[in-house]
DNA sequence: GAATTAATTTAGGTTGCCCTATATATAAAG
DNA sequence: CTTTATATATAGGGCAACCTAAATTAATTC
């Protein structure tokens, strides 16, 4: 009973519509992952069909026990890795088109270490120093702690 | 004229079987890629249509340069990605295979900050010690730096 | 409440990628 | 050089996701 990446983005934007606007219908879905209505509708025949949404012609969609159960592991596993893909400065509106992408078949361990990742860096008392030195080294190309003594001597004569 | 995820994988496959065997038969290319010879033979086509490969019945498969050029790419997207996830503590077998996975279709941006990560970690003049903190933090759930100084008093009187 | 508009559903088709079973070509062994 | 074994190729299907066009139902407006 292997799951379908798309079958996940399916239910995970149910999830979503329903928490925003309180009923998932047809057209918001279609809109939500770019496909055409019709498409909708077969997806919402087959997710029915595995007991993961309530379907009733003509009355949008809404998901059962099973299938929200299932979304919120998809939508945390998304959060998780939009939240660490933001930490390596990817901009927010890709990190986040990539984390649906990231989000499906990666091996549990990875899924893992990237949390463990995120709360690393957000369970660090001060900003990071060494993400001050990733986001100097995105820019300049050089890495801080390359600058040895003499280096830094250099460049303390230079302020003279 | 967007090349497919499996595409992808069939040109990187034929790219590493010439490179440790000289030249890329039907069968090992389908153990590569776990797919059935009548797969391959399909798929030959296909790519041998769009100028990618040479593909003479019964003689093997080889890159034409076009084909070499998208494949060298793809696979540095790979080693990319797979260094990453170790240097995230992903066990090596599981990078890999998750780095099959994500090398395709990931934003060029994020492929890119992916790869000054790993440059900057590579970069430094040291072991980092934030990732020696990481590693702690893996094992532990503590990030060292929660430890404020009172908390090193404290250890350190306990070592009396 | 009849007519129009919008949303949904159905029917039928396409594409990518895979398969099995069968046929054919090449390589190895007698 | 013939037989046998292995590798490759072809034919014919299947399945997941998507599409367009046509039909149907629901909602809106006059």
């Amino acid at each position: 009973m292997e799951l379908s990446r798309k079958a996940e983005d399916y239910l995970e934007a149910i999830l979503n519509i329903t928490a925003a606007k309180g009923r998932a219908r047809v057209k918001d879905i279609a809109q939500a992952l770019n496909v055409k209505p019709s498409s909708v509708v077969e997806m919402a025949n087959r997710l029915s069909d595995m007991g993961l949404v309530d379907y009733r012609k003509y009355d949008g969609i809404s998901l059962t026990d099973k299938g929200e159960g299932i979304a919120k592991v998809v939508k945390d596993r998304h959060e998780t890795i939009r939240a660490f893909l933001e930490i390596l400065r990817v901009p927010p509106r890709i990190a986040n088109k990539d984390a649906c992408i990231m989000e499906h078949e990666l091996e549990p361990e990875t899924i893992e270490q990237l949390r463990k990742f995120v709360r690393f860096v957000r369970s660090a008392p001060d900003y990071p120093q060494w993400l001050q030195h990733f986001e100097s080294f995105c820019k300049t190309g050089i890495h801080p702690c390359e600058l040895d003594n003499r280096n830094i001597a250099m460049l303390l004569e230079e302020e003279d």
